[in-house]
DNA sequence: AATAATAATGCAACAGCGTTGCAAATGACA
DNA sequence: TGTCATTTGCAACGCTGTTGCATTATTATT
């Protein structure tokens, strides 16, 4: 694991520090997508805030981690497919549940083609759908059967 | 017109007030989604940041503007169907130009249903497309082929 | 293993966004 | 016209994100 971490720095040509390292760790322990504040909570006594912001700048830049559109500021989730610098491609669908507050990837549901008005070209696409995940809708279905 | 702003604002049960006024009068003369920063360049000299502010969030709880997710900040456009407090409903697509800046609302282009996984439930879509919009796009094709 | 070159970090400071509390001003309505 | 609830302006604050600069750490090279 350790080394996948610093394979995956290396591969974007960056140099493996202790902020980098974390900061990854932490997207691949948590599995949603992180804003900064939440990596702030997590790593807040090792590291400085701007340097987390400048590793989420960075890994940005390199195609480690893709912005994803949210309600209220910023979030970032690990790009799965394989990006670099040049190609970061997203055309995936972002799911926020409303009641656990979580933002995810739905990395297998792509966001479907639409039509534009003659002579626009569209270059990035974001579809954020906020609603209930799963788990947060059976268990207010259990509740509510409780009443 | 005049009129109309103060029948807006009746609608909705909300006092005539010079910021409601001129805030609404800005939305309809500029047709696009504006920030609050947007705003406060028009309105500054005449009313407290504070003011436009609480006015944004007025007009969103009751009904009269929607929040348009943007890629950097929040921007807020006129509600064209008729929204109320209990039910805001905006399922169109938004598009912004890379190249003007400009945000818009796709006002006849509907989000496309997406089939979610097994147990989530949908309330809320947000489409955002970026590209080039018909009239930078042709500027652009113009420029190009003067080399 | 030591070094030099380059890159990353921490700190201080700053600008912008958005909110809150409170006193003063204003709008709606009798 | 006066009353009352609402809205406004002001001061202050916290959070987000950025920049410049001196210090420290990483990497490649010898």
């Amino acid at each position: 694991m350790e080394q996948t971490i610093n394979d995956t720095l290396r591969e974007h040509n960056l140099r493996s520090t202790g902020c980098r390292e974390e900061v990854l760790q932490t997207f691949l322990a948590r599995a949603t997508a992180l804003s900064h504040g939440d990596l702030e909570g997590d790593l807040k006594d090792r590291f400085d805030r701007v340097t987390i912001y400048r590793t989420l700048k960075t890994f940005l830049e390199k195609g480690i981690i893709h912005k994803v559109l949210d309600d209220e500021g910023a979030r970032y989730a690990l790009c799965r497919e394989h990006c670099t610098e040049d190609d970061h491609h997203h055309d995936h669908v972002h799911f926020k549940c409303n009641e656990c507050g979580q933002t995810n990837c739905l990395e297998n549901l792509h966001v479907p083609a639409v039509q534009l008005p003659t002579g626009y070209r569209a270059q990035e696409t974001n579809l954020l759908i906020q609603g209930l995940c799963a788990d947060c809708a059976k268990s207010l279905d259990g509740r509510a059967r409780a009443f």
